[in-house]
DNA sequence: GCCGATTTGTCCGTATGTATC
DNA sequence: CGATACATACGGACAAATCGG
């Protein structure tokens, strides 16, 4: 594994900001102080400065310093950036018993139709999988799921009801980098309010999602019908 | 102004791949061809690319090269990335004409309610804008803004009818660095039913916005309140 | 399986530009 | 104006992954 130096250096100081060594509105020690407090050349620190940006930890200002930007207890955007929590992330936070239900596991191939929404190739044999995933008993998600066949060999449905990233991962050594997402908010399906128990809502929120791996290939598209409550995503946009 | 050549570069290679001089799935030229063609140095070059990676049009692959993931007529984040259009962009782009219709504007004492909620410190004094936006007539979303008085000085409802960014940029020459959103749905009040023509659905999408400028200070948070239809919000992860 | 060539990833030192104070 | 601090750019060195022979 690389461990590269400005992963160390901004793990630290996005550790030093959480924790409050240095907080909202203050300026972080100048470039010049924090190369030499961590013996790295200024093009290294400087990368680490640019990710807590991109996070919005911090705000450089040509000129004058680093500010903090981070305070707890923030409603917006406090959680993981760029995403809703994993299943199992919130699972594991809340205490919560994850489980999943497959209720539908086959292989198809992409029509017209399916290649526009998808963004596969038309005639690539692909697997559809529907799941319903559940916290302590109460469903939350209905998931589509499209894999393309030759990336995931050996995919069951067994995988699918435990973890099919912790299979990409483990097994097949694979890896999403890139992942392109479109959020929309539309009515509740039959197939919606059939798993979910929407209450008083009638729509859902979905996300829709187009993975690739290490390769360059994408070799996933999923769609995934969120029930409103407790449905949040957090990102950050910079210019 | 300064104008960067990793910019440059950015552009220039972002537009080639989007012409098709380089196409999907296709490896770009080496670094080392690039920055010969280029004429600059290679950290400039991997800059350029770095950035068309954060906008997932390429992919780099360690010992093999970069390749295009960037498609024509893609459903899935293919406007702009990391937010929905703005509300002239999207007028403009439709030929539809936009109007706004100043509800409210008044100024307020933060509290400690609307501090929790907003991120705002406890005591600001604030200037609260409702507004709802309207295309060929048709209302699509409530706008709750408020701005830190202070750093919006001579704003009027006349301004917030029009562009306050505009103003913002133009006559106080403030821009906005960074921006923290949170995207949720949410069942519709009673005002955004009086406001916007929901038809069947009685949700509508949320987002929350916390924007900081240059100067590293929160300025302004937002809560707009969009119709369901033609609400999309596109964005990119990376790991 | 090994080895060398290619290609991207990380890191350094330095120089110069530009905004702020 | 000078001092400080961040921004851009260059060139070089070595590491790590990939690929072909």
């Amino acid at each position: 594994m690389p461990k590269a130096i400005y992963e160390d250096i901004y793990r630290d100081l996005k550790g030093k900001i959480q924790e409050g060594t240095y907080s909202y509105q203050e300026f972080l020690p100048t470039e010049n102080e924090l190369t030499v407090s961590y013996g790295c050349s200024r093009n290294t620190l400087r990368r680490a400065i640019s990710m807590l940006a991109d996070d919005a930890y911090v705000q450089p200002m040509h000129g004058r310093g680093v500010r903090v930007i981070w305070q707890r207890d923030q409603r917006v955007a406090q959680g993981s950036l760029d995403g809703v929590e994993s299943f199992g992330e919130y699972a594991k936070r809340n205490d919560a018993q994850p489980t999943t239900s497959v209720k539908s596991f086959e292989q198809v191939t992409c029509g017209a139709g399916l290649a526009s929404r998808t963004g596969f190739p038309e005639g690539s044999e692909l697997i559809r999988v529907v799941r319903v995933r559940s916290l302590n008993g109460v469903a939350r998600q209905v998931d589509h799921d499209y894999f393309l066949a030759s990336a995931v060999p050996g995919l069951t449905p067994e995988i699918a009801s435990t973890s099919v990233y912790r299979y990409l991962e483990g097994q097949l050594n694979m890896r999403i980098l890139t992942s392109r997402r479109r959020i929309t908010v539309q009515l509740a399906t039959d197939e919606d309010c059939s798993y979910l128990n929407l209450g008083p809502y009638n729509c859902v929120a979905v996300i829709e999602s187009q993975s690739y791996n290490s390769a360059g290939i994408m070799f996933e598209y999923t769609q995934v019908r969120h029930h409103p409550e407790e449905f949040s995503y957090n990102t950050v946009s910079r210019r």
